[in-house]
RNA sequence: GCUCCCUUCGUCUAGCGGUUAGGACGCGGCCCUCUCAAGGCUGAAACACGGGUUCGAGUCCCGUAGGGAGCGCCA
């Protein structure tokens, strides 16, 4: 039988990393096995479900890559199907009528509370051979509740906790469609699941809980055990604090990531490499992570993440990547902030030089944005410290080399900066340093010669020629 | 409260009865060096606790503690 996954959110919000990561994890099983992978949206709870966070998710997914197979079900347009079913459980005697009320129900569970049990129904409406049940209230609209198994255990094989067993009593009869005829969570996901053909279901595992009473729908529904699907719960992710990541704790959207300069194939990486890991490997290209990837060593307990890591496996893809693409996603940065690329400046030359000096593409832009617009004013303490009398002499000296320059390559540009220093008997330093100033507006740039090569020559003697106007009269005053 | 789950350096993890408990991020030091990085070398840093089982437990079992999840006419 071939791997079916999905992902399911329910749209109340951003994609954000838990989410990010197990639709990852549904993602790589399937197409590790040439499986299918569907995107279900839970939108039943129309208080909460908003058309923008559906697309906030379906944007996400696809920054992240995370392809789905199919267009996405959504569970609003299939509630005749749940009323066809609930139905059959009705008629099956799978399921009954239940007029207790919210009230009486919440006195019940009160009840068990104080005798220190678990708040449960008391099953006070379900049918069973030689009970008579009370004459229904003409009042008070049914809820349809699910007839639970009443002994034995529902066992679990998780692929990544192992087998958990849950005992039958304790779990009660839960409600499957409310009083106003609307199907409830645990029984659509059931039905979905099963028309769907979903093999795999992998989720967090806050869903444990619920497993079991989703395993007795799945086998009131399908005589056929072999068609159970498997359950993966994977782990949640915790915040710095140790806390469950929540909007409080830096549970941002995936696209604030993007916003911060973090490539989705670094996101991807961190992410799968939290609660999994392969041998000492690092760093994962999307092939490698689908080759290599497997739920059975998926970690069991929660991780905590870590924004450290995730910023250097961001620079270790940045330093990886071809500079041409590196070059076309900088541009789209550069672009956002209103920089110009329309020079002489090649983009990629840039990104190539700077990728080991950035470890988000904003700091990459940062960096880069010296190339495409000239300083307009110099550091004030780069200049007290670099240029002084002396090193504007040796800028000047250089400035001369350079523009006599037949070739300008960074060989050609190393040699005439060293050529100045050895004349004057200077360390490297002191000629680096100004022209660093006049060119970037500060002291801190690439190595001086591939600066300037990429730069290119126009720009580097316009920079300097107006550095050496500007500090001159500056110190002058 | 009840049920279920989890527990190796600060963090992510390797380990699957015998290891100097390994790697990575971060942190410290040294080297390289025209700045900043990157890189190389190196240092500090962990088996939650208590009982068993065993010749021998991070590894198996049972408790304890701590953490998490669920117990909705939410998903």
């Amino acid at each position: 039988m071939s791997v079916v996954t999905r992902f399911a959110p329910s749209p109340t919000g951003y994609l954000h990393i838990g989410g990010a990561r197990t639709a990852l994890y549904s993602w790589l099983h399937a197409r590790q096995n040439g499986g299918r992978f569907v995107l279900r949206i839970e939108d039943t709870d129309r208080e909460r479900s908003t058309p923008e966070a559906v697309q906030a998710i379906l944007d996400g997914m696809t920054w992240l890559g995370l392809d789905a197979d199919e267009a996405p079900v959504y569970q609003t347009e299939r509630f005749d199907r749940y009323k066809a079913v609930i139905q059959q459980l009705l008629d099956e005697g799978k399921a009954y009528h239940c007029y207790s009320t919210a009230e009486e129900v919440e006195a019940m569970r009160e009840a068990a509370r104080a005798k220190g049990e678990k708040p449960r129904y008391d099953g006070s409406w379900r049918p069973s051979p030689g009970r008579t049940l009370p004459e229904p209230p003409a009042d008070v609209p049914p809820v349809v509740r699910f007839a639970n198994p009443l002994e034995g255990d529902t066992v679990i094989h998780d692929l990544i906790k192992g087998d958990i067993t849950i005992s039958n009593t304790e779990l009660d009869d839960l409600i499957i469609a409310r009083s106003d005829g609307t199907p409830t969570y645990n029984f659509c996901v059931v039905v979905d699941d099963m028309d769907m053909g979903i093999t795999h279901i992998i989720r967090g595992d806050d869903h444990v809980n619920n497993t079991p009473r989703q395993i007795n729908i799945f086998r009131a529904l399908v005589g056929d055990e072999s068609q159970l699907p498997h359950y993966a719960h994977v782990p949640m992710i915790l915040g710095a604090d140790g806390k469950r990541l929540s909007k409080r704790h830096g549970a941002v959207g995936v696209m604030t990531f993007r916003e911060q300069g973090i490539l989705p194939e670094a996101l991807i990486n961190y992410l799968v490499r939290l609660g999994w890991s392969q041998g000492d490997k690092e760093i994962f290209s999307r092939e490698e992570m689908v080759e290599s990837f497997r739920l059975e060593s998926v970690q069991k307990g929660a991780a905590t993440f870590d924004p450290d890591k995730l910023l250097w496996v961001n620079q270790e893809h940045i330093k990886a990547m071809p500079a041409e693409r590196l070059g076309g996603l900088l541009a789209d940065y550069l672009a956002e902030r209103g920089v110009s690329m329309a020079g002489e400046v090649d983009v990629a030359a840039v990104a190539d030089i700077l990728r080991e000096r950035g470890a988000t593409m904003v700091e990459m832009a940062d960096k880069a944005e010296m190339f495409f617009v000239a300083p307009t004013e110099y550091d004030a303490k780069a200049v007290k410290k670099f240029c002084r009398p002396v090193n504007l002499e040796l800028l000047a000296q250089v400035r001369d080399r350079l523009a006599a320059l037949p070739d300008w390559s960074p060989q050609a540009i190393h040699e005439a900066v060293h050529g100045v220093a050895e004349a004057n008997d200077a360390g490297l330093g002191k000629v680096a340093q100004p022209i660093r100033v006049a060119v970037a507006g500060v002291p801190v740039s690439p190595p001086i010669d591939t600066t300037l090569a990429v730069l290119g020559r126009d720009a580097t003697l316009a920079r300097i020629d107006r550095a050496l106007e500007k500090l001159d009269r500056s110190a002058d005053n």
